[in-house]
DNA sequence: AACCATTGGTTCATCCAGTGAACCGACGAT
DNA sequence: ATCGTCGGTTCACTGGATGAACCAATGGTT
């Protein structure tokens, strides 16, 4: 609609991102923007320290780490991570495995914070990392309270399945997802990472929003089927606790 | 020098990220731009998903975690992070203490990737925290292995004490650098936040240049003198195997 | 309760910054 | 020797970006 060169800034960035080291021309044709331009949008996004050229490979096009930074301090991102860093801190060592904070973005959710498990068998993901929703503990619990909307919308949508277990029918997907609005907690076995298995359960923003999820994750030979409800009720205490501090449960409305 | 209407764009970002909510009048005044123009980059930032709205604040902009998003996936980001998080492995289980894996960003440290220590007493930094050089144990490694000008340079700008411990003199900080260089890792007692003690090493790319730092850190009741040596050197050890990963020992050259 | 200083947001004539087709030299594969 | 591709450059044209002046609304002062 307007100010059409920062749109395009922001798709040449965003295809970057995708695209990592990033050619000009494959820009160009990706985004279907003439080359000229794509470079002009590069060079700008270059003085402003957001994107740089590959040192490796010369004419190759990366992102920086400022624009983490910058990015880093994400609204929903620092709001939800400070009310859920204590609590999730305590769970962590209640429980010894790995926890994670996740938002949704897209279609995706996206892991923010983490705390590792001591064991020596570690499975973590990287901060910063996109799952889909419907292969991931945390994006099960996030859409079991979600709008039906959101629901309906992200089931219309193609679905990939990552291993063999990942559950990719969208009637199997809305029976877990009903499952877990019943149970408190949602379960992924292996639909991830084979061996992974997660308990995930969501948090709740002002209004009682879906505002993210939590998720318990850890090799498959650990969390057991024998600890699921221990395990699914310990975060959802924690969640309900976050969820709290976030004023999911205020009465004022304003 | 082009594209103005990109860089106002994203100095318009930029400065919502750092006045979290942020007013439009607020915004204006600071980047000295017209109320229209930072009004209309908003629009269009919003529109492309990377600000909003505060829900909570009408009128005032935030970050959402879609900027978050598209950013994490830094070049330097996931390139280090791969190099590292192997041996980072083996360092925190070694040590049993939090480990941090750093990289530089406009005269901060910008933490990536952290690995938790099972200890009830822990000290952490939000992934994503951007620290001072002078108050850290990485900013102090990674000047250590620095080109002198960014030495220079850093020295040269005001620097602020967080903590009564907090070295603010440049004479005593290049002092202190010296000492890194010397010995192979940096000491912060204290600099950062009270209580908490750290070591830190440097990380080298390509070319020897210094590209990031790890560092070992906890409460200063565990971290006490008489382990300085043990962890540094612990420490120095994982940064080699890690920068011979990054290349930064390689003979080849281009 | 009139006043003033803010706030977020809008309007629109002016003009310059952004656009993109056509171009270049370099490299690799055939 | 030829072709297709690469990253990068040029430049005339024009439509999108600019920013001063303008609202209406809010809240603190007196």
């Amino acid at each position: 609609m307007s100010t059409q060169s920062v749109v395009t800034a922001i798709r040449v960035l965003e295809a970057v991102s995708d695209n990592q080291p990033a050619g000009l021309s494959e820009l160009s044709r990706e985004l279907d923007v003439p080359k000229a331009t794509v470079l002009r949008m590069l060079r700008t996004l270059a003085e402003l320290g957001w994107v740089a050229q590959s040192e490796a490979q010369a004419g190759k096009w990366v992102l920086t780490n400022h624009a983490f930074a910058v990015a880093s301090r994400g609204s929903s991102g620092s709001v939800i991570r400070d009310a859920a860093m204590g609590p999730l801190n305590a769970l962590q060592l209640d429980t010894t495995e790995t926890v994670h904070l996740a938002v949704p973005d897209r279609g995706h959710m996206l892991i923010i914070e983490r705390l590792d498990t001591p064991h020596v068998l570690r499975a973590f993901l990287p901060l910063g990392s996109r799952l889909p929703m419907h292969a991931s503990s945390t994006g099960i619990a996030y859409l079991s309270a979600a709008e039906d909307k959101i629901v309906d919308e992200y089931l219309a949508a193609p679905l990939e399945a990552l291993t063999p277990q990942t559950v990719i029918d969208p009637a199997q997907l809305r029976a877990m997802i009903g499952e877990t609005r019943a149970r408190g907690y949602s379960i992924n076995e292996q639909g991830l990472s084979t061996g992974i298995t997660s308990i995930g359960v969501p948090l709740l923003g002002p209004g009682g929003v879906a505002a993210g999820s939590i998720s318990i994750s850890g090799p498959s030979s650990r969390i057991v089927p024998a600890k699921y409800q221990e395990y699914g009720e310990a975060a959802a205490g924690t969640a309900r606790e976050i969820s709290r501090v976030l004023g999911a449960f205020s009465t004022k409305t304003y």
